[in-house]
DNA sequence: TAGATTGTTAATCGATTAACAATC
DNA sequence: TAGATTGTTAATCGATTAACAATC
């Protein structure tokens, strides 16, 4: 290292790219530790997350120096380190909005609570829906959501609502002091200062596949034959 | 421009990251359109996707001039080239294997038919969910996969099948001529070349949300505490 | 010591952004 | 013509990659 980090500075920056791909090589650590595998060179544990080793101990040389050279990483070692760079050795309670088909799968998600993510509460504003329970939680009205975000301490919501409630719903969470949304609506939502957001979109990642399809198929739909 | 274009020559390569962004564009269009606008600026364009309009701009001079400087974009014509660009004009077959809540829920998707892409078979493993009509289309054995790509060209996959099961569904897709499949099963596929693979991860989504999260909360998850 | 593999450097590549000339 | 807004340039920033010195 070039320089000391002084006591008041917070840890060191981890760019957003390396960020979205340590909860890859986390599944690939658990995947290699559940085989049984005890030590993994750079080169293995980047072919099990699909990525290039380089890239790999470049992302792990953001959180320190947990490998040893000559030898490689500790599976349960490196780990344990990445779980708490990224915060999933916390519990992390999370509401789900909208308890559609979508917010059916999302409830019932077992990889939800593998990662210490704890479903609190399910919301629909649909009194019809009220009555479920859903994956041994019940279905609550929307307007609980205040009360349980702030019994539960919830800093994570999920929108999966149609498009035309995304908004509002992002609205009240935010109000209710929620400060990320993973949001499943198709439409962009405008949150304030110091709220994060992710969306996933179905729609726009077939469009990618599809607009990269029509590339392969050569000539086939260009404008310019002659 | 500086270079004009030689017959052979395939149209200008559009940056990733651009693509990426297209399909946001066409929604905000859409929503535009709807609402009953028919010219709009960059700058009211870019806020309705939620990006900076130089970045728009910038995005939109890949496909070509479609504005018209001192006026704007004149929303349906720009709407007709970026989905001609991407694709969506002609139609998409696709395939969704893996039925549980999951893929209840992706069937059930109306942007899907909204942007070109037809569901034709929805298939499962399992001899009890066969039974099942879902979204008015009956699910099938999944060793109808060939027969079903074959007959009706399929070229995009969707799976939504547990982790264990992906890998052998994606070689089975890629055997059966796919090259674009949309991945929800958690886990990384290994593909030959020439086949694209898109990953939709909502564990990995929530952990990037927990590792920021962990940042607002400020010193609370600090090692150095003094 | 010899072989293996990490952690880091530095070069390259791609994406973003502000600014503004072109032009409607 | 005056005002508005595009399309493009160029500077900056961030991400990727190969190569290799450090070191187990």
């Amino acid at each position: 290292m070039t320089s000391a980090r002084t006591p008041h500075e917070t840890a060191r920056e981890i760019p957003e790219a390396t960020v979205a791909r340590l909860p890859v090589y986390l599944r690939a650590l658990s995947t290699l530790a559940d085989s049984g595998t005890t030590t993994c060179s750079s080169e293995a544990l980047a072919q099990a997350a699909g990525v290039n080793s380089a890239k790999l101990r470049k992302d792990l040389s953001y959180l320190g120096s947990y490998g040893t050279r000559g030898v490689g990483y500790d599976v349960d070692y490196l780990r344990y380190q990445i779980a708490r760079e990224i915060g999933v050795t916390q519990d992390w309670p999370v509401v789900i909005v909208g308890i559609g088909n979508l917010g059916h799968a999302l409830a019932n998600f077992s990889g939800f609570r593998s990662r210490g993510f704890r479903v609190v509460a399910l919301l629909d504003a649909d009194p019809r829906r009220q009555a479920e329970v859903v994956a041994g939680v019940d279905v609550r009205p929307f307007d609980h959501l205040e009360a349980i975000v702030a019994e539960h301490g919830v800093a994570i919501g999920v929108i999966a609502t149609p498009a035309a409630a995304a908004q509002d719903v992002a609205d009240r969470m935010v109000e209710a002091g929620i400060t990320s949304i993973l949001n499943f609506a198709p439409t962009v939502l405008s949150v304030g200062e110091g709220v994060d957001v992710r969306k996933v979109d179905l729609s726009i990642e077939l469009q990618i596949l599809a607009y990269h399809e029509q590339r392969k198929n050569g000539a086939l739909g260009e404008e310019d034959a002659s």
